[in-house]
DNA sequence: ACCTTCGTTCGATAATCGACAAACATCGAA
DNA sequence: TTCGATGTTTGTCGATTATCGAACGAAGGT
């Protein structure tokens, strides 16, 4: 649904994890670096995952995010690109950043 | 704010608002008819006004709404188009119309 | 002046949301 | 098997949201 992925990505924190994503990479949970306590980024990354926006695996004891852009291209052409674009330019979301990959948390 | 607007937009009787004005037109408040109390129908015009999705012109008693369809394109480059596209093959806000300029309230 | 129309504003209510800490579950390592 | 690390779930708080009906204020028409 298109309001629901419209509300996922209303909130700055939601955006900057997408735009962290939007290289397609996959990114280990712990990596993810945002200004909220770790239930309430677990909560985000659940809306995500609820609307369609983001895959996650599991591995063993941790796991990995990951845009589903191809899927939203298909089914939202264009929603992405346009979206990404702006939110870059008026750096939505900067505060959320990844770690190196085998920094401390 | 970009997020501003999308929070506008992730309702369907609001994007459903946006879609009857997406050919530029000016409306008549009172042709406006959508499955919700006319108070209700206020506060979202209100919200889209506020997230300068809309304009406003008062005229005597009654008002006219209209899509700020260039602003949104110079700040969100390719972000209506898309949306626009989406909302109308899904007919999202479907329910949300115009009565004849002469028909009764 | 009075009444009507039009849209906004005011309460009220129920639901949802973002945030946190704390408890929990799972899995690998020691 | 005990421990530690990793995310999720739960409970709670305050703020926001969608909705309604009713009251309101501004114009215009009679």
């Amino acid at each position: 649904m298109l309001t629901r992925v419209l509300a996922a990505l209303s909130d700055p924190i939601r955006l900057g994890l997408v735009r962290l994503l939007a290289d397609g990479q996959e990114r280990g949970w712990g990596e993810l670096r945002a200004p909220v306590a770790k239930s309430t980024l677990s909560h985000h990354l659940k809306v995500l995952r609820d609307a369609g926006v983001t895959r996650t695996r599991q591995e063993g004891t941790r796991c990995f995010v990951q845009l589903r852009r191809t899927d939203l291209d298909n089914r939202f052409p264009q929603l992405m690109e346009a979206l990404l674009s702006v939110a870059a330019t008026d750096d939505i979301g900067g505060d959320v950043t990844a770690a190196r990959r085998d920094a401390p948390r």
